[in-house]
DNA sequence: CCAGTATCCTGCAGGC
DNA sequence: TGCCTGCAGGATACTG
């Protein structure tokens, strides 16, 4: 089984919520893996002594990063980067290319960390070292509350860089990326080069309105899936979110009709109307 | 401090 | 068919 696709905040929500239902209360009775570089070091050694034995428990999420809490007391941080899956399955399945890291559970499955781009990670954090960890303390906000027009703002309102990157940015706002970025920025009507400070605060709160509900979207949706990754996992119930400009570039905007351009930010696709995004 | 660029890595699509 | 180029949902070290 399948649990994880691809990884904006919606489709990490998405792996939160599969794993809190399929591995909750599972004990790790192995590690396997061989200690590579990833975005921070994997070190197989160390997981091995500190996961074998231990109880999932809980399942949190901050931005794009997942947290395995378990008992005893500690935690599997993880991030998925670009390309990163988890997988549950049968120890007995086949091993797909660039599988780092397999947690035998104490229930004939085991929970599989495949990552071809080596961008993502699993860290082992002891109770408590959350609060410190260099990957979680500069995190912004979490976009999915209602005060996100009160936070957003003025976090924006202060800098001189365009909206998009600042988007980008994870000190700003936690979780958001190109994908939604750029659907948030169509859906307020605002293009994607402006730069915060030339922004009025109540086109901001707009922006923040916008962000959150096609975030809260996604995750009713399961996460959006690309390409046909899921489907090569035997995963074809996945539907996408309706993205209106995000890879659409060429295409008719589906508000006005003009043609949608990509102008890339800071060498990330950048999908917009140049009509009706002002 | 801030904004913009380079960089890590593999896989895949498209052009020739 | 094969080779080459560019691009991909991210985060961060570095430069100016």
């Amino acid at each position: 089984m399948v649990v994880s696709t691809m990884p904006e905040l919606p489709e990490v929500e998405t792996v939160r919520r599969s794993l809190a239902t399929h591995i909750e209360g599972a004990r790790i009775i192995a590690v396997e893996g061989q200690s590579i570089n990833m975005r921070r070091p994997l070190d197989v050694a160390m997981l091995k002594t500190q996961l074998i034995g231990r109880q999932f428990v809980g399942f949190f999420r901050r931005g794009k990063y997942l947290m395995l809490y378990t008992r005893p007391n500690g935690c599997l941080l993880m991030h998925l980067g670009m390309s990163a899956r988890l997988l549950l399955v049968k120890p007995s399945q086949p091993v797909e290319a660039h599988s780092h890291l397999k947690l035998r559970l104490n229930d004939d499955r085991e929970l599989r960390f495949v990552d071809p781009r080596r961008f993502g990670f699993a860290v082992w954090l002891n109770d408590g070292e959350e609060d410190h960890d260099p990957s979680l303390s500069k995190l912004g906000p979490e976009p999915l509350g209602n005060d996100l027009e009160m936070a957003l703002p003025p976090r924006l309102k202060s800098r001189r860089a365009s909206l998009k990157s600042l988007l980008l940015n994870q000190e700003i706002v936690a979780g958001v990326g190109n994908i939604y970025a750029t659907e948030a920025l169509w859906r307020a009507g605002i293009k994607p080069t402006r730069k915060g400070a030339n922004t009025s605060i109540s086109r901001l709160k707009n922006l923040a309105t916008h962000i959150r509900e096609v975030l809260l979207e996604a995750i009713d949706q399961g996460g959006t899936t690309l390409r046909d990754y899921a489907n090569l996992q035997g995963f074809a119930g996945y539907f996408a979110v309706q993205l209106a400009a995000y890879g659409r570039q060429g295409l008719g905007c589906k508000r006005c009709g003009s043609v949608l351009k990509n102008t890339p930010i800071g060498g990330r696709a950048t999908v917009w109307c140049t009509n009706c995004q002002r």
